[in-house]
DNA sequence: AGTTTGACAGTAT
DNA sequence: GATACTGCCAAAC
């Protein structure tokens, strides 16, 4: 079935394979899936394929943090304070500055082949 | 068809 | 160490 989706699309649904793969209570940055797809630099493109997934999907989006632990996609998640919401019921731990611990939670992707 | 924006990241100052 | 600038590429306007 060779059907023919735009690049996005496919780019998306590997982005997708990947986050669902994050295990619980750990969290990735947009870079680090880029780079587990073989597409390095292309950081944005994944922050931009999470943001059109919208909601109903079965993707731990919240797991995906900048690579700074900053949660850039917290709007995504409606109302503000839930994507922290959710980290933190998984036992992420947030520093006072309000971005996630990294250096416990980083959890490295691979990539899906 | 050109411009702007975007759930980023790396390098330079 | 913090701020600024640039690179990347696609979707939206």
């Amino acid at each position: 079935m060779t059907e023919s989706v735009s690049s996005a699309k496919r780019f998306q649904q590997k982005v997708i394979a990947v986050v669902r793969t994050i295990p619980c209570g750990k969290v990735t940055t947009y870079g680090a899936i880029a780079l587990a797809l073989g597409a390095p630099r292309q950081a944005r493109r994944v922050g931009n394929a999470l943001a059109g997934l919208g909601t109903g999907h079965d993707v731990p989006a919240h797991r995906v943090v900048n690579r700074s632990g900053v949660l850039t996609g917290a709007h995504a998640f409606g109302p503000p304070g839930v994507m922290q919401a959710l980290l933190d019921a998984e036992g992420v731990h947030f520093l006072e500055d309000g971005r996630v611990d990294m250096a416990q939670h980083f959890w490295e992707p691979h990539s899906p082949s």
